[in-house]
Order: C-alpha cells, then sequence, then structure tokens
RNA sequence: GGGCCUAUAGCUCAGUAGGUUAGAGCGCACCCCUGAUAAGGGUGAGGUGGCUGGUUCGACUCCAGCUAGGCCCA
C-alpha cells in the first residue's frame, strides 16, 4: 500500500496575505505616507467637485501643549462625519484651524524667558508668542494627523493669520457702528507690583493675615421697626479689607436672612440674629436689649452715612452671597473692589468708585487719604474709624489670599476700563434666541443648555490687559479724551492689518497708524493715542466663520455644522452666535452636534493626581490609531465618554473579530475574478439570499445610523452582524461548499459572489471609522472593482433592492431557529461524549406535521446548514423519550445519534458512500466526483 | 449654591406611549474543533435596573427627594 492521498491539497482553502495581525503601530504611519504622497485629500476634493458642499467648520483648539484624548475623539468624530458625507454624495472639505493668541501662550512665554521678560520689547515678545504657537500647531497638526483625520492639514486658518487679525477689526467696527460695543469699569485681578491685570490662572492662593474688623454705619434712614427710639443706629458690617472703605458704595445683608436690633450703650446696633452670640463677645456687650427683628429684605434702599466720608451715603442692598458663618451678616459692599459687589453694583445701578491707581496707591478721589500706600493705609483708615467711635471691634485672620504668580505678592481686585458688547441695548439676547431656534440641537437637550445660558448671560467682556493677541482698534483724542471710532478709523486698521498683521499696531504710533491729516472728528485734536487692551480670544474664535467660511471659496456660510464638547454651549457656540446674529442676525450653523467629556473607567475626569489619564499618543504608540477610532464609533458621545486599559482592551477584541471577518472574505475570494466568477441572483442558493437580503437591510439601517450620526449604533449593528449572522452561520456553513466544492462550481461560486459582495460593501461602510484597516482591506481587493485608488474615494453602497427578500427571510430565520436548537442537543450529545465534532452527528427531527412539510423541502440544506452528516425528519409523536425537547419551537424534538457511514477522508462528512468509489476508498461521492472533475 | 446632563449584567450598548420570567454582543466558565488557527464553533452562569419615597391594579419606564459623577456658572 502506498501512502493516502494527500486530500487537503484538492480542497480550496483559503489563501490570503492580508495578516491576521493587524500591527497597527507599525502599518499605520505607512499608509499615512502613502496617502500624503498620493496626496489622498486632494483627490478626494476633485472626486467631490460640483457635489452640494457639506461644511464641518473645525473650532480651534488652544495651540499649546499635546493633543489629549478628548481633542482626540471630537477630531476623530469630525473625521467620521466629513468621511460619511463624503462618500454620501457631498463636497465636504475640511479646515481645521488653531486658537493660537491669548494668555497662556503669554505665561508659558514668560516663564521660559524668566526675568529677560521684564525688558523685552512688545514687538519681539509677541514674535516668541508666534512662534511658540507655531511650534505647537506642528506638532498638534502630526498628532491630529496621525489618528486618520482627513483635511486641508498644510493650509489651516490661525487665528493670527493676518486676514484672520484683520477680520477681528472689521467685525468689531461693525458691531461699534451697530451701538454694541461700550465701555464700563469692571474689576479684574491687578497686581500692583507688577502693575498688570492677571488671569484667573495666574493666581496663586497663599495664607495671608488681614485686618477683620466690624464698623458701624450710621444709619440715616427713618427704619419702621426701629422708630420708636431716640439713640443713634448702626448697621455693623464686617471686612477684612478696610482699604477698600473708600470705595464704598453699599452695605448688603442677605434678603432671608433674619437681622436684629440691639439697644446697648445708649445706641443701637443693627446685624445678623445668627451672629449675636459671636458678635457680642467680640464687641463686649455689656448689657443688651433685642428690640427688633426683621428680615433683611425689609433694609432694603435703607440709607447709611459713609463711615470716613460724612457727605456720602450707602445704601443696603440684598444679596445671596451674604454669608452667615461669620461676620455681621452684613457686608460693606464697593463694586470697584470686588466681583460679587460688581454683580450687585449692576443690578442696583451703584456708582464704582475707584479711588486705588495702578500701582496701589490712593488717587485724590479717596480724599484725606490720597497718596496712601493701600495696605498702609489699613491702620490709618482704623485708626481714623476709631477715632470716630465707628470701629466696635478689630482683629487680624489669617486666610487664603489671591497672589500674583510671578511676585508673589497679594494682588487686589480693582476696576479698570473693560470693552462689553451689550446683550440687551439692541436686543442681541433676543435676537439670539431667535436665531437658537433655527438651529438643529443635537441631542435635543442642548438647545435648553445654550438657551439657558443666553437668557441668563451678561455683557460680553472683550477686553484683555495683554500682549499677545489682536488690539482693539480704538484711539483717543489727546486733547478731548473722546474715544475715536470711525469707518475710516476701522478700514485704515483692517487694511493695515491685512498686509502687516496685528504687529503693526505695537510697532507703529497712532500717527503712523492713521491716514495723513487725520484728526479728531469731535474737536479737530490732531494728537490721538492707541488703545492697548486686546481682545478677548473668544471673541477671536468668535469671528471664525467670517474669517473662513467667508473667505474661502471651496467653504459656505453658514456651516452645516458645528461639533464640539457640550462646554462651549458657553464657548464658541455662543461667542460665534453672538458675532453672527450682531452682525447677520442668524447663527452661523444650521447644526450644533455636542460630545460629552472623556471620562475614566468610573465616570471620573481624569486628572495626573488621580492617575487616571488615557494619553491618546499612548493608545496610538500601543495599538493603533483605528482602535481609538473603533472606541470613539463604539461609545454614545452625546453623554459622557469611558476609557480605560479595561475598555481599549475589549474594543481591541471587538477590532480582531471584524479584521479576522474581513480576512475569511478575502481568504476565499482569492481565485474568485469579479464580473466573471459572480453568480447570477437567481441561480444562487437561498441561504445566499438569505444573507444578501439581512445584508441590505443592515445596510439601510447603517445609512440612518450615520446619518444620525448614532456611530455607536453603526458599529454595534455591523459588530453583531459580523458576529452573529457571519461568523456564527452563514461563513460557517458556507465553509464546506467554499472549501469541498469544485473550485468552478456554481455553489461555490455562488457563496464567493456572496463574499466579494459583502466585503466591498463592509469594506466602503466601515472606512469612515477604520480608516487605515479599511484602506489595507480595500488594498487586497482584486481589480476592477477597487477603481478608486483609496476607499476613501469610494461612493457609499447603495442598497441594491433586488436582495430584498422578505420571503427567503421569513424561511430562513425559520430553518434557522431550528438550526439554534439543534446546537442545544449538540451540546448535550457532545458532553456525553457522543460526539466531538458536529460532523460526527446524525440529526432526527421529530415535529408537528406543518414543520415536517416546511422541514422536508429543505431536507437536501438541512445537514449543511446544521452542519451534520445526516438530517432526518418524524412524526413528534415517534419522538424517543430520551430526544431533546426544545423550548423555544412548539413540538420539536430532536435525537442525536452518531452519523451512519464513514468519515471522508476530504470533506470530513460521514457518509454511507464512503468506500464505495473504487478509486477513492476514502471519499464520499461527492468528493469523489469533485476530483474527477479536476 | 444654581443651570444642563448621566446612572440597566465585569465592559459597550438595546429596550419600555407603564403590563407576562429586563435583552444583545463582548468578557467569563465549561465544551468542541484544529482545513479562518496567537483563529473558528457551541452551551452556560452573570442584573435588589444608583438609593428612598410617592402616583398606579401594576414602574426599569411617570413624579419628588437623595446619593454618585460630568460640563458650565456662582
Amino acid at each position: 500500500m502506498g501512502e493516502k492521498p494527500d486530500y487537503k491539497a484538492t480542497l480550496n482553502l483559503p489563501q490570503t496575505d492580508f495578516p491576521m495581525k493587524a500591527n497597527l503601530p507599525q502599518r499605520e504611519p505607512e499608509t499615512l505616507k502613502n496617502w500624503r504622497d498620493k496626496d489622498i485629500y486632494r483627490l478626494i476634493r476633485e472626486e467631490s467637485k460640483g457635489k452640494p458642499k457639506f461644511i464641518l467648520h473645525d473650532g480651534p483648539p488652544y495651540a499649546n501643549g499635546n493633543i489629549h484624548v478628548g481633542t482626540a475623539m471630537n477630531k476623530i468624530l469630525k473625521d467620521i462625519i466629513v468621511k460619511y458625507k463624503t462618500m454620501a454624495g457631498f463636497d465636504s472639505p475640511y479646515v481645521p484651524g488653531w486658537d493660537c493668541h491669548g494668555q497662556p501662550i503669554e505665561h508659558n512665554v514668560e516663564r521660559q524667558l524668566g526675568e529677560k521678560a521684564k525688558t523685552i520689547s512688545q514687538v519681539d515678545f509677541r514674535r516668541l508668542c508666534r512662534e511658540y504657537a507655531l511650534s505647537f500647531v506642528d506638532k498638534q497638526r502630526e498628532q491630529f494627523m496621525r489618528l486618520g483625520v482627513s483635511g486641508d492639514w498644510f493650509n489651516p486658518y490661525l487665528t493670527l493669520n493676518h486676514e484672520y487679525e484683520a477680520t477681528n477689526i472689521r467685525i468689531f467696527g461693525e458691531l461699534y457702528r451697530l451701538g454694541l460695543v461700550y465701555k464700563r469699569r469692571k474689576p479684574i485681578h491687578w497686581c500692583i507690583q507688577d502693575q498688570t491685570a492677571l488671569a484667573e490662572a495666574e493666581i496663586e492662593y497663599k495664607e495671608h493675615t488681614s485686618p477683620s474688623i466690624y464698623v458701624k454705619f450710621p444709619l440715616e434712614s427713618e427704619f419702621e421697626p426701629v422708630k420708636g427710639f431716640s439713640e443713634p443706629k448702626f448697621i455693623v458690617i464686617w471686612t477684612t479689607t478696610p482699604w477698600t472703605l473708600p470705595a464704598n458704595v453699599a452695605v448688603a445683608v442677605h434678603p432671608d436672612a433674619l437681622y436684629i436690633a440691639v439697644k446697648t450703650g445708649g445706641e443701637i446696633l443693627i446685624f445678623a440674629e445668627a451672629r449675636l452670640d459671636e458678635v457680642a463677645g467680640e464687641i463686649k456687650l455689656g448689657g443688651y436689649e433685642i428690640v427688633a427683628r426683621f428680615k433683611g429684605s425689609e433694609m432694603e434702599y435703607l440709607k447709611c452715612r459713609h463711615p470716613l466720608f460724612p457727605d456720602k451715603e450707602s445704601v443696603v442692598v440684598l444679596a445671596d452671597y451674604v454669608g452667615l458663618d461669620t461676620g455681621t451678616g452684613a457686608v460693606h459692599t464697593a463694586p470697584g473692589h470686588g466681583q460679587e459687589d460688581y454683580m450687585t453694583g449692576l443690578k442696583y445701578d451703584l456708582p464704582s468708585p475707584m479711588p486705588v491707581d495702578a500701582t496701589g496707591h490712593f488717587t485724590k478721589e479717596a480724599g484725606r487719604f490720597a497718596g496712601m500706600d493701600i495696605f498702609d493705609a489699613n491702620k490709618v483708615i482704623i485708626n481714623f474709624l476709631k477715632d470716630k467711635g465707628l470701629l466696635p471691634y478689630a482683629s487680624e485672620i489669617t486666610h487664603a489670599y489671591p497672589c500674583c504668580w510671578r511676585c508673589k505678592e497679594p494682588v487686589i481686585f480693582r476696576a479698570t476700563e473693560q470693552w462689553f458688547i451689550s446683550m440687551d441695548i439692541h436686543n442681541l439676547r433676543g435676537g439670539a434666541l431667535d436665531s437658537i431656534n433655527k438651529v438643529n440641537w443635537i441631542p435635543d437637550w442642548s438647545i435648553r443648555r445654550i438657551t439657558g445660558m443666553v437668557e441668563t448671560r451678561p455683557d460680553w467682556c472683550i477686553s484683555r490687559q495683554r500682549s499677545w493677541g489682536v488690539p482693539i482698534p480704538v484711539f483717543y483724542c489727546v486733547d478731548c479724551q473722546e474715544e475715536v471710532v470711525t469707518d475710516e478709523t476701522i478700514d485704515t486698521v483692517v487694511r493695515l492689518f491685512d498686509i502687516d498683521g496685528a504687529d503693526a499696531w505695537f510697532a507703529k504710533s497712532a500717527e503712523e497708524i492713521l491716514p495723513n491729516g487725520f484728526t479728531c472728528p469731535k474737536c479737530g485734536g490732531k494728537e490721538l493715542t492707541k488703545e492697548t487692551d486686546i481682545f478677548d480670544v473668544w471673541f477671536e474664535s468668535g469671528v471664525s466663520h467670517e474669517a473662513v467660511l467667508k473667505t474661502r471659496p471651496d467653504l459656505k456660510w453658514p456651516a452645516d455644522l458645528y461639533s464640539e464638547g457640550s462646554d462651549q454651549h458657553r464657548g464658541w457656540f455662543q461667542s460665534s452666535l453672538m458675532t453672527s446674529v450682531g452682525v447677520h442676525d442668524r447663527a452661523p450653523y444650521e447644526s450644533v452636534l455636542t460630545h460629552g467629556f472623556v471620562v475614566d473607567g468610573e465616570g471620573r475626569k481624569m486628572s495626573k493626581s488621580l492617575g487616571n489619564v488615557v494619553d491618546p499618543l499612548d493608545v496610538i504608540a500601543k495599538s493603533g490609531a483605528d482602535i481609538l477610532r473603533l472606541w470613539v464609533a463604539s461609545s454614545d458621545y452625546t453623554v459622557d465618554v469611558a476609557i480605560s486599559p479595561d475598555i481599549l482592551k475589549h474594543v481591541g477584541e471587538a477590532y480582531r473579530r471584524i479584521r479576522n471577518t474581513f480576512r475569511f472574505m478575502l481568504g476565499n475570494l482569492y481565485d474568485f475574478k469579479p464580473g466573471v466568477d459572480n453568480v447570477d441572483y437567481d441561480r444562487l442558493q437561498e441561504l445566499d439570499k438569505w444573507a444578501l437580503h439581512e445584508m441590505t437591510g443592515l445596510l439601510k439601517g447603517l445609512r440612518s445610523g450615520y446619518e444620525d450620526y448614532r456611530f455607536h449604533a453603526v458599529y454595534r449593528a455591523l459588530y453583531d452582524f459580523f458576529t452573529n449572522e457571519l461568523s456564527a452561520l452563514y461563513m460557517d456553513i458556507i465553509k464546506d461548499r467554499l472549501y469541498a466544492s469544485a473550485a468552478g462550481s456554481v455553489e461555490r461560486r455562488a457563496a464567493q459572489t456572496v463574499l466579494f459582495e459583502m466585503l466591498v460593501t463592509f469594506t466602503k461602510v466601515l472606512a469612515p471609522v477604520l480608516v487605515f484597516t479599511c484602506e489595507e482591506v480595500w488594498s487586497y481587493i482584486p481589480e476592477p472593482v477597487r477603481d478608486k485608488k483609496s476607499v476613501h474615494l469610494a461612493a457609499w453602497p447603495e442598497p441594491n433592492e433586488r436582495y430584498i427578500n422578505p420571503e427567503i427571510d421569513g424561511i430562513w430565520n425559520k430553518i434557522l431557529r431550528v438550526r439554534g436548537e439543534v446546537a442545544k442537543a449538540l451540546e448535550e450529545a457532545r458532553n456525553e461524549k457522543m460526539i466531538g465534532n458536529s460532523l460526527e452527528a446524525r440529526v432526527d427531527l421529530y415535529t408537528d406535521d406543518s414543520m415536517r412539510e416546511f422541514l422536508g423541502r429543505y431536507e437536501d440544506f438541512l445537514a449543511q446548514v446544521m452542519i451534520v452528516s445526516n438530517v432526518r425528519l418524524h412524526p413528534y409523536f415517534e419522538a424517543p423519550v430520551d430526544a431533546y425537547r426544545s423550548e423555544l419551537v412548539l413540538d420539536l424534538a430532536i435525537k442525536i445519534s452518531p452519523a451512519p457511514g464513514a468519515k471522508c477522508e476530504r470533506c470530513w462528512r460521514y457518509e454511507e458512500t464512503v468506500g464505495h468509489i473504487a478509486e477513492h476508498p476514502g471519499l464520499c461521492a461527492r468528493c469523489a466526483a469533485v476530483l474527477v472533475q479536476v
């Protein structure tokens, strides 16, 4: 006897070079290089020429630091949308942008400079800031590109571009002309050492000892509850900053708290009842008598005499923030010296005197204290009050006090002139609210959030006392002090910035900037000075729709979509809305899609101290960008999105399933020539038709999933289909046909036809998400179907209505339900060691008549579908007692027994024909016949 | 403290105009296969639906409060 024939070689086993192991960290950069070499973005633009536009306008990230997982998610979402829309037949150019000005960059550059920061010129400083910003634009660009995000990366919009800077001026001019811009004092953090405004991020809180005093404010008004008493009456306030008393205009009390009038030592003192014990102790009240009790709200609008300036008065106002844990329950209010006081001042329309200059000395507005250093003045003021008998208590406290990040000295709140855009003078608020209602907000609660914010927001402060930004283009007449903003000055500055950028403002004098012979329109004064404030960066990014959408011919205004994190309801969504409604009376976007924040596996925000930060660059380096992208696609981003090593592991496993499904398709199509070997729909087996029906239904669902930006629904539907319909069912079942049937047989080509259809369809459908992997798969798809150089140039696969076949779907779903029951019976047999491989089994089905009649029509296919060797049908009543009884299908019993016959050495099925064919004693009749054909 | 939002198995997600034993996939356990093989198949075990009240014949689903968490304000 010779050796057994090697029948394995006669099978059509899968062949492909498409690797099972993705190796994305190595492979993705190669794909990126390939795209760059081919200039794929340009090819997409050419392919899309003439199609309707879909413009997703990118919100500019800040050009500082590396990207983090939140920005990565944002960019990936945008890329999925743009790639889908492109496939769906839109011309959807994506122009990324960066926010390049602002305090954090300035701050970092200052830090790098150290001591030199104080001597460098403003123009040189700005040059360093520019270099700093551009270096991070480069860095982030590489990082974003590495995510597989397609866009006009080497022609982005930067807020430091000259034309962009000029746009700020133009929009400011428009708003100014419309009367929306005004100037008003507002308190800001001010360092008197460095004589500079400070941002919140530049404040450090340190322990600091301050005076803690009570001051008696003489009550001037008649007050009903204490009317009957002739004694002098005082409201007792508490403060830790005596030096702010010269700026006092009011006394704030809590509207709901109870206050008492206490008669003691020939006078009446008013303070909060809740503070009675402490106050009585501190001011050493001997005997006292409570003569009245009333709510704080009853005191509103009472007038007191100013304790330092008898000719001034101080009014009682109500404020929720007045605390009852310390002090007297009444606080002195100076709108120029505190954020809360400022808000109260706005509410009550109080003046906000500012008797402190930039160096921390009192001005002549402070009367007898003029010229004093404010901190030195504390003692003077305290003594003055003591002399006047208005100081019932004085002590010291140590508390956290804001200090300058640089000089470490205590900072003060000091009201300075700021520029505002008014929400109400010309009803910008109302216009914004109307516009909001015309925008499609996704998800729907998003409109509630933006509406609530716009309804209650204060006027927009657009000025900053900084160097790194775009100057507010205002001149001042030296003679009459008037601010000068005319069409002519605006046009002049716009033209100047267009050419030379905003640096020109700092390099040139007002005279050099303004046209020859320009004079003050009011008084004819010839000498003018420049405003030194710059714009808030929110104003800058808020005009991006003007600076980008309206200037680039490939884009359009308004945008179809803005898509940012939910924090942008207060940020960019709103700043863009305001500039747009102000100038054009409509929103700059048709739709706004909001996403949540990235949190850790426990739903907590990421922080270095918690040690739960996931770095997208790490994920890319270890697993690949497609894994990160699949994570994005698998998450419901309308709420907060969790990421953790565990979650990424699961995503990686899902990725492998998807990849292997593609690999199976590719491996079984190695000899399939599209356009030549395809089998007509009519000649497909019913199971093939079932698969195409299912695929077509899925495809429609995927389309609407993408349309609604519900990518996690897309992911889930696809993944479940790969797992259930394909891997566990269709692919498992057709293996016999693919491997064992003659290579060119109809049944094998039929299965390949379906696989090919699916391969092409799913590669396209997944391309917006798995941009690298689908490109890789695409490169394995044989010509000529792969007529596009890249899957990203392909069109969305339209569902083929011919594949819709509800009748076959119904029939086969019923058969597959029986198949599921057989699987359970097989498992029992397996556990009893009767069988291992299901092909070792014979299946006897005991059913009612109608089911038997139904299954009888498919008798030839049942064994194939159930991947067993033999299936026989019997009446239900004949079922043996030990048969498996189905719980899901009525009147179905299943008996498993070892398959009769012998195992075919080629196809491994158990067949009674094995041994009957002389030439091939080890083969079944089917396999022998196949070999004859070959 | 206020506004908006979230809370269903270990993970990612379904579901219900309130109505029989709350679903899927993954993961896990066990088994099979070794011709998708650092793959594939099968079976199975996992849930006081954040908590507490209320409305209702009946609530995961409606209402209130609370807790935890997120964003934005103060």
